[in-house]
Parts: C-alpha cells; sequence; structure tokens
DNA sequence: CAGAAGATCTGC
DNA sequence: CAGATCTTCTGC
C-alpha cells in the first residue's frame, strides 16, 4: 500500500490556468455515509475571477460564491440550472479562481455511484461523464461547498502520481460569454470524459 | 419586486 | 430537441 500524497496548498495556490490541466489524473476521494468513493479527474475547466466574464466570481464576492474567495483548496459547489450541482476546486490566491471538475473515471465504490446515479446510469463510463454527473455521483451538493479539501476527512483530492499520456485543450462547454477562450482540458481517448 | 438566465441531463 | 426546476442576480 503506498502512503497516502494530497495535492498540497502550494498546488493549488497558483492560477486556474495553471491548475486545471494539473488536476487531471488526480484522484478525488468522497468517504461518506455511503461508503468510500474514489474516481480519477479526466476533465477540467479554468474560470478566473474578475479577468473571466464566464465566471461566477467576475462581478466579485456574492452570497452565493463566498467561497471563491477564500483561500485555495475549498470546495465551490453550486446548484445548476436548479436541478444539478457542479462541483470546483478553489485556487489562485482569494480571488476568485476555481477549477470546475468536469468528468472523471470511476475507481473505486462504483456501486454507490450507480445507486447514487439512478436509472440513467448503465455502464461505468455513464455515472461521471459530465460535472452533474460527477457531483451526483459522489453525492457532493450545496452542503459540501467550503469544505477545505486539505483538512477535511470526508472530501479529498490524492496524487498517486498518475500522469496522462496526451492532454488535449479545447473550448469550454455551456457558456455564452467568453465562450472562446480555451480555458477546457481533458484526457486525449479517455471514455468517461463528457460530450464525447 | 419581477423577470430572466443559467459552468446540465435525460428521455422522447 | 425541449422540458425539468429553482436559485441568484440584475434592472426597473
Amino acid at each position: 500500500m503506498t502512503p497516502r500524497r494530497l495535492v498540497d496548498r502550494e498546488f493549488l495556490a497558483r492560477d486556474a490556468l495553471d491548475v486545471a490541466p494539473d488536476l487531471l489524473g488526480k484522484l478525488l476521494v468522497v468517504d461518506g455515509g455511503a461508503g468510500r468513493r474514489v474516481v480519477r479527474i479526466v476533465e477540467t475547466e479554468a474560470y478566473r475571477g474578475s479577468d473571466d466574464p464566464a465566471s461566477h466570481s467576475f462581478r466579485g464576492p456574492t452570497p452565493r460564491n463566498a467561497v471563491m474567495f477564500s483561500p485555495p483548496g475549498r470546495l465551490y459547489v453550486y446548484l445548476s440550472y436548479g436541478i444539478h450541482h457542479c462541483a470546483n476546486v478553489v485556487c489562485g490566491d482569494r480571488d476568485g479562481h476555481a477549477v470546475l471538475l468536469r468528468a472523471a473515471a470511476p475507481l473505486d465504490g462504483i456501486d454507490a455511484m450507480r445507486r447514487a446515479r439512478g436509472r440513467a446510469a448503465t455502464r461505468d463510463r455513464d455515472l461521471c461523464s459530465g460535472p452533474g454527473k460527477l457531483a451526483q455521483a459522489l453525492g457532493l451538493d450545496r452542503s459540501f461547498d467550503g469544505v477545505d479539501l486539505l483538512e477535511s476527512s470526508t472530501c479529498w483530492l490524492e496524487d498517486d502520481d498518475c500522469h496522462p499520456s496526451e492532454l488535449v485543450q479545447t473550448t469550454r462547454v455551456g457558456i455564452s460569454r467568453a465562450a472562446d477562450e480555451p480555458w477546457r482540458w481533458y484526457v486525449a481517448d479517455d471514455a468517461n470524459v463528457s460530450r464525447r
């Protein structure tokens, strides 16, 4: 059994543009009531505060996005379209930067993920192949907003020295403003990436 | 205070 | 391809 190495604060205290590609291949672990669930991150997007009209933090702090302006390493979780939750890792230096976790490969606790996802999830690659699916599979909701991934015993990021061979950089999904910025990254040829 | 938009997903 | 579903923010 290899020792667990957490993604550290310094790693996350950088521009979202640097953190987003570097989070590919890292492990996200949720150890809650439904048992231990582990996924490997395969798709991310950078959101860049006041430099990014598509970011929730573009116009400064509000009650909803307050966590985005806290120190790096917190989870920012919001409700999307009144139905789905989306989970982000706050990064940068209290400047509203965050990385949206868009897709992941299920590694452990797959039964729990399938139960959480319900009827639509038949194949493993349908469990976490989108931000809403990922949050649902892992049970991440608004109650996780503000959780410190470096201090929590329920939710954290691990580095097990997995380095994806080839990354693809392209434009972000589902936004209307700053739609041309190439701030989305995913692992090439990974079956769990959204919209394939 | 009303209205519109929204970092999505699913089933038809 | 449209409906689900509701919170948040903006403009009047």
